[in-house]
This record gives C-alpha cells, sequence and structure tokens, in this order.
DNA sequence: TTAGGATTGG
C-alpha cells in the first residue's frame, strides 16, 4: 500500500511538511487565484463510498472542516480525490482524522447551494501532482499494541511512494519516474511548434544513457538545469524506443526537480514551485548521485571568463546583460560584462542608438569591459524577452577571429549562432545561483577607473609606443628581465613579430617573444597522450581499469603446462589460497642458461591481477603479462601494456602492431648482455611503441597579434618524460610549478614574463576549409624556471 | 505538433 508512515512525534505539534509549503485559509480560496505552493488543513467529518466514474476512474469524496474559523459560515469544502489516489485515500481515512492537502486544483462547486458548503471544491490526483498529509493517533494505526501517549501522533502521507528505475530497466511504453546526472542539455528554447523545447541527457550508476525531449508551453515548467552535472529527478516521463535507443519524452503529468551536483552543496530543489514530495530518502539519493557523478561525469565544460577566451573557440559564458538592441530581423544584440577584460580587441555591433536599451550610464562606463554578443535565428525572441541587468548564461557562444579591411589587427567576433547544436542558448540564472552570487560579489568589487587604465595599457601594447617615462622605464625593465623559455638552435635568427606571422603564407619557420595568455588543457595530466609515429595517431592513456578487466579477462584461462620450463625461461606456477584459486605462473627468462638478478630479469606472468603485476615491477627490470594458447604464451589485448618497466607501462599501437611469436624474444634474451630495452622489446616481438607524449595548446600573444600554436613534446620542452608523469607526483608537481611560472595565474598581461620560441606554420586542409596552424619546436623552459 | 545532442553564417 503507498501510504508511507513517515515520522512519529511525540509532544510536537507541527507536522513535517516540506517547507515552502504555506497555509491557506479556507476563506482565501477562489478559482483561478494562484495556489501552488499552498496547503489547506481540516479535519475529515463526512466520507462518501469510494466508487467509479464512467471511465473506470477510482472517485472518494470527503468533506472537511475547517478548524481556524469556526464560525465562518463557509467552514467546509467538498475534496474530490480522483485514480490511485482516490483508493490509497478510502483506505486510510477515518472521521477525526486531520488532513492536509496541496497540489489541488479550485473547482467551482455546483453543488454549493445544496450543501451549504464552500463556492469551490478541490480537486486532488496523483497526475496533477497532489499530496495529501494526514495526521492519525498511533493507536488507530498500528495494529500491534504499544504503548502510545495521547500527545503522540504518527504522520501519514498518503502522497504516493514513488518508485524509480534505473536507466538500464527502461522499457518501451511505460511512464517511469528516475532520478539522472545531466551529461547534456539544451536550456529550454522556442520550438517550430507550439512548445518550448529542452533536450537533455541523462546518466546513471547504470551507465546507460537517455537522452529525454521535454516540451512545455512555458519554458518555466522544464527543468531548470544550469550545468552539466546537475541532478534531475522526473516523475512520469514517457519511455519510447527511437531509433533503435530509449527515449524520454514529457507526457501529461510530467514533473521535474533539478539540484546541484557538487558534493555538499545544499539539497534545494529547484522546480517550477509545484507541490512536491521530498523527503529524507530522497535526500539521501542525490548525495549518492553527487559522490557518484563526481568520479564519473567530467564536468570541465568550456566555461570561461572573458580573460581567458580562446580565439576560434565555443565557450559558456555566465555574465550580466548591461544593453540590448535590435540590428535586423535575424539577429539581435546583447550587451554583457563578466568583470574581466576580454585580451583581444573586440568587435563593436553598429546600432541605431534609438534601439538600444539599457542605462545610458552604465553603457559609458562598462564600455571597456562589456562585449557585444550577436544572437541569431530561434533565439532572437528569447534575447528580446530578457531584461536589462539580469544574470545569464549564454551557451557555446562562437569566438569567431575576423579581421576587417582597414584593420591590420585581427579582432575577435561573439556570435550565438543559429540552431541549438551543442546545447547552444541563452538561460536565465536567478540571483540566489551560487554562480551568480559569486559573480555579483565580484562585479561590486570591480574598480571601473582601473579598466580604464587597462584600456590604455592594452592599446599601448598594441601599437607599441609608450607615452611616458614610467612606462618606458618598466617596458624596459621588462625587456631585461630573462626570458622563461630559451631558444635550443636557431639563436642567430631575429625575432618576427606575431602579426606578421599571422599574415604570411605557411609553411614557414620563425623565432618569437611573446607571453602565455593562456594555455589548455588547465589539467596538466590530461595533456599527456600516446603517439605513434608510424600512423600519426593520438590517442588518450588507457584508464587502469581497462588493464585490469584485460587481466581478468586472460586469468579465466588456465596455464598451459606444455608451455612450461623452455630452453629460455623456467616456469613457476602455484594457486591461490583465496575462493578463486586462480592459477598464476610466472616465466623467469634466462640468460646463457642462469638466472640473472632480479633487477636485471625479464619475466613473463599469466594469470596474476592488476596489483601482483604492478608488485613485480617493483622487483625486477621488465614484465610483461601474456596468456596461454595450444601452441605458445602470447601478448594480452593491446589495449593492455605489453610491457611494464619501472613505473611506465608501454603500449602498442593496435593499428600498426604485427604480434610476433612470443619466443622471439629468446633471441634478444641470448645476446651477451640484454638491454631489455623497450624499443628493442617492442620491436622484436613485432610491436609499434607508442610514445608518450605532451600535447598542450598555448595562447600567445605579443602586442601585435595573438596566435595558438601547439606543444608536442615527449621530454625535451618541459624537461620532465611524458611517459613518467601520469606515476609521479613529484614531477606533476614541478610540471604545475614549470606553467604556474610561464603563465602565472591572475597576472595582468602586462606582467606576464616573456617566451621566446621557434615556431613553425603548416597547413591543414580538408575538403571543406583551409587553416594554418603553429607548433613550437626547438625551444625549451629556461634552466632557472625549472 | 514541436525534436530526436553532435558547432563555425550573418
Amino acid at each position: 500500500m503507498p501510504v508511507q508512515l513517515l515520522k512519529i512525534m511525540k509532544e510536537q505539534s507541527e507536522t513535517p511538511l516540506p517547507s515552502h509549503l504555506q497555509k491557506e485559509d479556507l476563506k482565501h480560496l477562489q478559482e483561478g487565484s494562484d495556489h501552488t505552493n499552498k496547503y489547506i488543513q481540516g479535519i475529515v467529518v463526512l466520507s462518501y463510498p469510494l466508487t467509479k466514474l464512467g471511465d473506470g476512474t477510482d472517485f472518494f469524496k470527503i468533506v472537511l472542516q475547517g478548524v481556524d474559523d469556526l464560525c465562518s459560515r463557509i467552514n467546509s469544502i467538498n475534496i474530490l480525490i480522483y485514480g490511485k489516489m482516490a483508493e490509497d485515500c478510502a483506505k486510510v481515512t477515518r472521521h477525526g482524522d486531520t488532513f492536509i492537502v496541496a497540489g489541488f486544483k479550485v473547482i467551482k462547486s455546483p453543488t454549493a447551494r445544496e450543501d451549504g458548503r464552500h463556492g469551490c471544491h478541490l480537486e486532488v490526483s496523483e497526475e496533477d501532482g497532489s499530496a495529501i498529509y494526514c495526521l492519525q493517533f498511533c493507536n488507530q494505526i498500528y495494529t500491534k499494541p504499544r504503548t502510545a501517549t495521547a500527545s503522540e501522533t504518527a504522520f501519514v502521507s498518503i502522497a504516493p511512494k514513488y518508485v524509480y528505475t534505473p536507466l538500464n530497466q527502461l522499457k518501451d511504453g511505460t511512464i517511469v519516474n528516475l532520478y539522472g546526472v545531466v551529461k547534456f542539455f539544451k536550456p529550454p528554447y522556442v520550438s517550430k511548434g507550439t512548445d518550448f523545447c529542452s533536450v537533455v541527457t541523462l546518466v546513471d550508476p547504470s551507465n546507460v544513457k537517455l537522452t529525454c525531449t521535454l516540451f512545455n508551453g512555458n519554458p518555466d515548467s522544464l527543468p531548470k538545469i544550469y550545468k552539466v552535472g546537475d541532478i534531475v529527478r522526473f516523475h512520469r516521463i514517457k519511455i519510447r524506443e527511437y531509433n533503435g535507443q530509449m527515449q524520454g519524452i514529457t507526457s501529461g503529468g510530467f514533473a521535474s526537480l533539478t539540484f546541484d551536483g557538487t558534493v555538499g552543496a545544499p539539497v534545494v530543489p529547484r522546480t517550477s514551485s509545484k507541490v512536491y514530495t521530498f523527503m529524507d530518502e530522497e535526500h539521501k539519493t542525490i548525495e549518492e548521485l553527487r559522490v557518484w557523478a563526481a568520479s564519473n561525469i567530467s564536468v570541465s565544460g568550456p566555461a570561461a571568463k572573458l580573460s581567458s577566451v580562446q580565439p576560434m573557440l565555443f565557450f559558456d559564458l555566465t555574465c550580466q546583460l548591461v544593453g540590448k538592441a535590435k540590428v535586423d530581423g535575424s539577429s539581435f544584440l546583447l550587451k554583457v560584462w563578466d568583470g574581466t577584460k576580454c585580451p583581444y580587441p573586440t568587435w563593436r555591433v553598429p546600432v541605431e542608438a534609438k534601439d538600444l536599451e539599457g542605462e545610458r550610464v552604465l553603457l559609458h562606463q562598462l564600455r571597456n569591459l562589456m562585449v557585444d554578443i550577436l544572437v541569431y535565428d530561434n533565439h532572437v525572441q528569447l534575447a528580446k524577452s530578457l531584461k536589462i541587468g539580469s544574470f545569464l548564461r549564454i551557451y557555446s557562444i562562437h569566438a569567431k577571429q575576423a579581421s576587417a579591411d582597414n584593420e591590420d589587427v585581427s579582432h575577435i567576433e561573439f556570435h550565438l549562432h543559429g540552431g541549438t547544436c551543442y546545447g547552444r542558448g541563452i538561460g536565465v540564472l536567478p540571483e540566489n545561483n551560487p554562480d551568480v552570487k559569486e559573480l555579483k560579489t565580484f562585479l561590486e568589487s570591480v574598480d571601473l577607473a582601473d579598466s580604464q587604465n587597462m584600456e590604455s595599457m592594452s592599446s599601448m601594447e598594441l601599437d607599441g609606443t609608450f607615452s611616458d617615462f614610467t612606462d618606458l622605464e618598466s617596458h624596459l625593465q621588462r625587456c631585461q628581465q630573462l626570458p622563461v623559455t630559451v631558444l635550443t638552435d636557431h639563436q642567430d635568427l631575429n625575432n618576427t613579430e606575431l602579426k606578421t606571422v599571422i599574415n604570411s603564407t605557411a609553411p614557414q619557420q620563425y623565432r618569437i617573444r611573446a607571453k602565455l595568455r593562456t594555455y589548455k588543457p588547465q589539467k596538466l595530466h590530461q595533456s599527456v597522450k600516446l603517439h605513434c609515429s608510424k600512423c600519426n595517431s593520438l590517442q588518450e592513456v588507457p584508464d587502469g581499469d581497462v588493464f585490469d578487466f584485460i587481466l581478468q579477462r586472460s586469468a579465466m584461462t588456465a596455464p598451459n603446462p606444455e608451455l612450461h620450463n623452455t630452453s629460455w625461461y623456467d616456469s613457476v606456477m602455484w594457486t591461490t589460497q583465496d575462493q578463486k584459486q586462480r592459477e598464476i605462473a610466472i616465466h623467469f627468462v634466462k640468460h646463457d642458461e642462469m638466472l640473472r638478478q632480479p633487477e636485471d630479469t625479464l619475466l613473463m606472468i599469466e594469470g596474476g591481477t592488476l596489483k601482483e603485476v604492478w608488485k613485480l615491477t617493483k622487483r625486477f627490470k621488465c614484465v610483461i603479462p601474456v596468456r596461454s594458447t595450444e601452441v605458445d604464451l602470447e601478448l594480452l589485448d593491446l589495449s593492455a601494456p605489453f610491457l611494464l618497466q619501472g613505473n611506465v607501462k608501454y603500449y602498442g599501437c593496435k593499428q600498426c602492431s604485427a604480434p610476433k611469436p612470443i619466443k622471439s624474444l629468446s633471441f634478444m634474451a641470448a645476446e651477451q648482455q640484454p638491454s631489455w630495452d623497450p624499443t628493442e622489446i617492442a620491436q622484436v616481438l613485432g610491436i609499434e611503441l607508442l610514445q608518450y607524449v605532451f600535447i598542450m595548446k598555448f595562447t600567445l600573444v605579443d602586442g601585435t597579434g595573438a596566435l595558438n600554436a601547439y606543444l608536442f613534446d615527449y621530454e625535451k620542452f618541459f624537461q620532465i618524460p611524458a611517459s613518467e608523469i601520469l606515476t609521479n607526483s613529484f614531477l606533476q608537481e614541478k610540471m604545475q610549478m614549470t606553467m604556474n611560472m610561464l603563465c602565472p595565474p591572475g597576472r595582468k598581461l602586462g606582467d606576464l614574463p616573456w617566451l621566446e620560441c621557434f615556431i613553425k606554420s603548416y597547413n591543414v586542409r580538408d575538403a571543406m576549409k583551409h587553416q594554418v596552424c603553429y607548433q613550437i619546436f626547438d625551444t625549451t623552459v629556461a634552466e632557472d624556471v625549472v
């Protein structure tokens, strides 16, 4: 029975209702006024038998009498309960119970004249998201005898007890309730039909994705999602199969709650203020999902401040609207700021002064910090409706690099293109949103006088002239500073300005002197990739779990005893004592028919776990995980490392490797002093060795222009081997410190150190477009920096 | 009904 005993209260008169609900007096009830977030309370004085309506719907009617205003003429009201809720209520209702009703519809009562009750009646049902709470004396509902005092009451909720379906158990044609973590979303936008639309992709710990298409005529009724990682609870969402996948779509009684997904943040639901049930159990679910999401969802979205805008990329901006203006039928201008200054010249969209809405004084004061964002097509209608001063998150703004005919230096244009790809759109953030609170505090702290200086500062750097002696002095000081990177070759070349580099055709090579405005990825471990020099492919370094899984799978094949103890290796085998009784075989490769010292020994292991393999690498020179076939030992799947040496896992390229029999290693073993060099082992085994490499994008500026240059570095630039960074926290710290020297966080452009770099330009062409890219080479971090 | 994730135009 979906009746839930929520709490037993002793010596306590107030009820644990959702805190947003407020009591409404019977005499204030009238048709057409807003009663969301209101409840009425009364004593059951009459109930009618449970009946079925013509369409089979259960129907139950009770009469509640108000307790506050006994003298009032209209002191009682009819409550009409429909559907499952009618059945549930009929089971527990007793005369004299106190009922609390929320989420009701107020309808003019056709029987008011006859029964002399309230002029309206209330209608409630599960579909409308209604809730009924019932207060009874304990001894009335406990069947088991117990000592109860009169002051002890049980609090019974006749709100349905919801069942939530994990995303991997959804079935076509059902209507379900579910929880999920937002992996992708499109903020509500105007659809081509009559409604607003929002598309939301969820994941949950079952690791199944569900994309939901949600419609509502009122955008406020759609989930209030502000960022990836938010958690939602959907009630009554319809599941359908579409293109072979499950899909969610709004059904009649759809309702949603949205929560901040940050671990530790207050659990406050965002909802369009309908009545909702939210109790301790739900609270726990949110906390659990937050913890799961923290390690399973990447929220490092492209959010950015104007100060860290990257030309040619897309980003999400949290900002305040300062001005807006009509441009033409298909585009609309938004003028926004976030308190930081975009380091590049930005465009100004010309509009008629009469079309510009916003505080004139503020528009003038903020002119150096404000940027123009031109929004198109389907975003225009929403943009027009925005209120000046409101806080916005604009998703997937395109920072387009462009230059006008009469300009030497390129500028940045901000476009919100038409369509909703990649969640492109505009969301209004409420004042209580934590990001808005932070932004407001920051905006209040911005010294506008300082921003005027910033303007003169950047224009000074742009045209390379110096207005007075102080500027000249500080400039000289900077020039005298040693650069934080140096060239390892080509010292005799002269510097080229970035403007010249950008305006020249590729391919060419240049010596440049520039500042590192920003770099990507900011999380340095994300910069490590595996590179195949044969097919030139790049791939992510596989996760340790993948290796674990492959080891587990290969441990299911028992070692083949016929392959043990050959002329070139000795084998040892044992069975683990645990329940699984795994068989492990280790083959120690001999040299001159003798075993060598462990630190010079290569061994092969069958049936080991990740932990066991790691332990062996601590003791022995090399470890190669293998499995038995009928005729020979063989390497595992190439998603696993084929060799472990020291702290480094060596991987082979799946595409370019052609594994040879393991016994090829015997030739290496026969060498006078086998080096067990990974490159050589790879070659002997027919493996195309993947190299660990740092891939980063540096945004370089020099006062004449800006460009993005890629760093592709095995070891030379940072003087840190890319192969060791992932397993060595000391090296990670060292690299972070180096980056902090090259690009000190929080500094103004003028205070950043200079880098000397050698870069080459090259062409990237495909059928559609042509782009010139830049790569840093023959450059290293200066000795005194590392 | 609409959209059904998957940028780059003005």
